[in-house]
DNA sequence: AGATCGCTATTTGTCTGACTAAATAGCCAA
DNA sequence: TTGGCTATTTAGTCAGACAAATAGCGATCT
């Protein structure tokens, strides 16, 4: 009874072979990718307790926490004898980074791609703006760096995709402010994205880098318009790649 | 090493009169509100599981679920042999309506406060321009209606405050994009503060209704650039208030 | 002396099964 | 019809055992 090998079908829930090797965590990501990806709608009450964690072949407790974790999440709602329920989207947390991460499990959808980008359109500039006021002189070396890292890997390897992303994220760091900072996942994930899309099209894609270096030279000199502009641009024109990528058609 | 009589005291937790009755998420209140106003700094070990709950007087597994909330919301992280750890705290996450609620249990630094308003300084006149373009006219009525009962109600009486909350959310609501609806508790907090700090001042605050209507008549409009001016100057004008009441030079 | 390997103690992780408490639905009586 | 009681279902809590991971130490080898 204890270790039968599984069934094909029930009692699948894949563990991540780095992070979240935990049982509670798997799980957690299994129903969360679920959940966002539709599979489950809002108002949708789960399985007992009892019974699901005896589909997925775990005990009640690492399923409650599971459970839990969706519901710090904003996920789920539980209460007695009602069960538990997949709460409204408008309480999801969306900007959540392993939410997040859940929604980019499957391709995600037009619309909300579009949402993470108009994001990024309001948040970036007047991010950059801050930064050339208040970055140090530690985060200017470590922006330079990420672009250069960015300009001699490109986007087609890892490490120029992660220097790209760790430019961004120091932008928002430099701006001084930690709840704008928390974005930094969100935008991440849209950036991640721009880069997938672009090389999804067959023709060589637009060098990023001139774009990226006119916002560290204005972040540099201390000039926040100079910054906020050439943010601007930079994230405009990564919309009008991602949106040309994702409306095939050629 | 370790202290065999631990703090006085233990074994207290509150458990919330109304939500959160459950007792994992009161230790999940009673712990979060102590690692977020820094009686636990990043770094910091909590005792292990079992000495934990067993001061707290819960069980392992009620402890446990607890940790699981904080640990979703970036707070700590747990590993076999190390322990349970407060996280750094750009991995909090700051947005969080739960994260937020515990930072507000007690007074909020002015610092991150500072960093609400400037959220909201960049986030809301953007939202305000793109609800002019697309709210409908549920949403336009509800905005009307939260403003009508403001102005009836004051901001003394909690049904005030409640419509004015309403009225930002319904802005952000009406932007159709749901991952910046999300930032709407964010920005409640800043809003239900801007409130408190107002009426600590003895002298009679400004009335905060024509601000109000500026932004609403240019959402009704439909003029984007109108509602972004308006909406910069509400928030502006919170901004100072607030500033004014968290520094006493009278 | 230094590096390497393996052991062990400690801590979280998982499991089991029983009992408690809350919330609902449905019944029964007024 | 209504109002309240009760049965039932579900999550919530508890206790205790065992498993897995790993940091740190110590023995061993070079």
């Amino acid at each position: 009874m204890r270790k039968k090998k599984d069934k094909a079908g029930e009692g699948e829930f894949a563990r991540d072979g780095l992070a979240n090797s935990r049982i509670h965590g798997s799980i957690a990501r299994t129903l969360g990718v679920a959940i966002v990806s539709g599979q489950y709608a809002p108002g949708d009450i789960l399985n007992n307790e009892i019974d699901s964690s005896e589909q997925l072949h775990v005990s009640r407790s690492a399923y409650r926490e599971a459970i839990r974790i969706l519901a710090a999440k904003g996920l789920v709602e539980s209460r007695p004898k009602t069960g538990t329920r997949v709460t409204e989207r408008s309480r999801w947390s969306l900007l959540d980074p392993e939410v997040l991460a859940w929604f980019f499990e499957s391709e995600p959808s037009e619309e909300f791609l579009k949402g993470l980008y108009e994001l990024r359109m309001i948040v970036e500039p007047a991010a950059a703006a801050l930064a050339a006021e208040r970055r140090n002189d530690t985060q200017l070396e470590r922006m330079r760096k990420a672009l250069i890292q960015m300009e001699s890997q490109t986007l087609a390897t890892e490490a120029g995709q992660a220097a790209d992303r760790d430019f961004h994220d120091t932008v928002l760091e430099a701006t001084g402010n930690p709840p704008l900072f928390t974005l930094s996942s969100s935008i991440g994930a849209a950036v991640r994205w721009t880069t997938i899309f672009k090389q999804r099209k067959r023709e060589l894609p637009r060098d990023p880098m001139p774009d990226h270096w006119k916002v560290f030279d204005a972040i540099a000199a201390a000039r926040p318009d100079q910054a906020r502009q050439a943010m601007e641009k930079l994230v405009g024109l990564a919309l009008e790649d991602t949106r040309a990528a994702i409306e095939p058609k050629d």
